[in-house]
DNA sequence: TATGAATGAGGGTTCATTCAT
DNA sequence: CATGAATGAACCCTCATTCAT
């Protein structure tokens, strides 16, 4: 290998962890298979990444990182808060979609929480973004008055539920539009306030 | 454990298996844990499971049909589609935070996809249920006209969602009742109708 | 189970075992399937025999007094020498057709030697009918002047080879008849027809 | 073991799988033991072997090939049928004393058959080679008028029983020499005496 | 006599990790 | 930098044996 081969051995790797990991699982994933995937020695792996934990978490904070760069640039400078909200469900669904290893993030294995902290962090910074926005159309009249907190979770809960559909029920996927219009506008018919009422309170 | 202490064996086996396989997924748990956790021997608990794949699957079957009967037994009598749906959502997000063990049902562990058919058919049986209900409120009028496939597909996604962040982010679940004002009403304000067509295009 | 179960049982596990041994060798034959070929629960077999390796040499003890006896009552009275060696190879070839289960005789596993005292008495005594036989033969002049010792060892080795075959390659074992014609007229042609004819029939 | 012995590892876990395996058969032997004998760790056995099976068969059909070959090389180009016979069967018992592991050979254990294709196909080579011999010699009118291919399979057998035998009854196997007498002269006197000589010296 | 639940050592196999080269 | 043979703990599972009933 020439003298760049570290640097490209190490994106090899992260490559190749990338797609084993998505696809067999955190234990389902074997240092072999990286190996061999990223056409290297085992060894080599080694020289990276000190372990297998190390170089899933570096992987994870990547994908979550390169999402998170994703977020900001394509929501931050909307200022209508209905199509920022759009665009951020728009944008997380079709992510997912595309990088189907972003389910990486939703992993559950080896007791509980392994990366978790970097998870955490990670969707508190999402959750910050999409309270700021709610809040946004609450205070300008455009959104009802409820809660931002809840109303984000939810939100955010619902972009969970999609990526792990990915997984578990990949024929079954909704899409994103229609997301964005129950979001907004919710089931109820709009001519009935009264209705509406009813259930808010 | 007692040479005669069989009569409970199987059960403090499942509830074994159900707390280990829930804490450290599939792959993760070893039948020596879950053995030791139901005080038993490993050999113990191939008595009365004859293999792992097979614990796993009577625990998924054993957990999905309890909560499919729950959902039958609570919705189905219920007319109004509102106060349904309300119940539904009420329902499912009451009873996962009850049984965090459902996080099994949302198991996901490449290369291991087995229990997968067992899943598949519950969540198309609730897709079903739901669905009906959607479709009856359009009918009726008090829903708007919208794509009832895609609607449950997306209330379904939240739920899935909910369960996940039970394991992934447990501190920032969402309220069950906002998640029905949230669904029902959406977000947009209800007297202005012009802004919510905007978004429904 | 009535009084005589006691009896009954016993038999019918031995019975079994000599079933399952002779199909699944020593090592491949589980006390549960011999319990269950025996119709008898696990520990009902242990009411009988202490151990498997008990079962087991009683069982190759039965078997070979049985078959010690067969040869005795069915040579002892030969008076002729070919006639005897003849009736003993037929004998032999023939009963181990029969039982198959003779195989057990020949069981080479768990460390060689486990019934070999057993086997051992057995092989001796056997020789020694048959040294009998040839060393008559040679004095009475019908038989060459070979040394009566590797004669019989040389029968007894086809005599095992016969018993091997039967498992090993059962599409391939020789008669009986030709087995006779061979060890008493040999290979090479004979100037005199006249004795070699009277075996051949 | 050091790290870079491997160059030899091979040879050495196949040396040892062949004394453990014909010490205690297939079932009777564990991979832990054949590694200990082999100074190397469990896991350096799976490095060469993918399992235990594929070790047994590769062993197996090292030695029939070893030994075919054998036995071509020594027989092949003699003519004379009785010096080929009486070679065939020096050769076979003498390579048995030396090499007892070709006991693996007559393995039988039952409910596990799978080399039993590789046996057969050997076996069948043999009796092919021996058969045309003894037609050889019809036909040339050395040997007497005699069923060719039963006389083969009970001269095959004969050899069986003493590469059985060495395990069984070791203190009493027969003399390659006086089994070649037997083999080719017969028990019953000969007027003709020339010809038996010949062979017994 | 008879049962069968329970035990636990041990078997085959995998895999993260190390280290001499 | 890179290799891959080697290690050994741990995994799933089987089975001879025991013992309360």
């Amino acid at each position: 290998m020439n003298k760049r081969s570290g640097i490209n051995s190490k994106k090899r790797i992260l490559d190749a962890a990338l797609k084993v990991f998505s696809e067999y699982g955190y234990k389902g994933a074997s240092m072999r298979m990286i190996a061999s995937t990223a056409r290297i020695s085992i060894g080599g792996v080694y020289l990276y990444f000190a372990n297998k934990e190390e170089l899933y978490l570096t992987l994870i904070k990547e994908r979550l990182d390169d999402f998170s760069a994703q977020v900001k640039t394509s929501i931050s400078e909307i200022e209508d808060p209905v199509k920022a909200i759009s665009s951020f469900i728009m944008m997380y669904l079709e992510y997912a979609k595309t990088h189907k290893e972003l389910i990486l993030t939703q992993g559950r294995e080896h007791g509980f929480a392994f990366a978790i902290d970097i998870k955490r962090e990670f969707f508190k910074e999402q959750r910050g973004i999409i309270e700021g926005i709610v809040a946004r159309g609450i205070q300008s009249g455009v959104f009802t008055e409820c809660n931002a907190k809840e109303v984000t979770k939810i939100i955010m809960g619902t972009m969970r539920g999609f990526i792990l559909s990915i997984v578990v029920d990949p024929d079954n996927l909704f899409s994103p539009k229609e997301c964005c219009r129950l979001m907004l506008g919710g089931l109820l018919k709009r001519t009935n306030r009264a209705e509406g009422e009813k259930v808010r309170r």
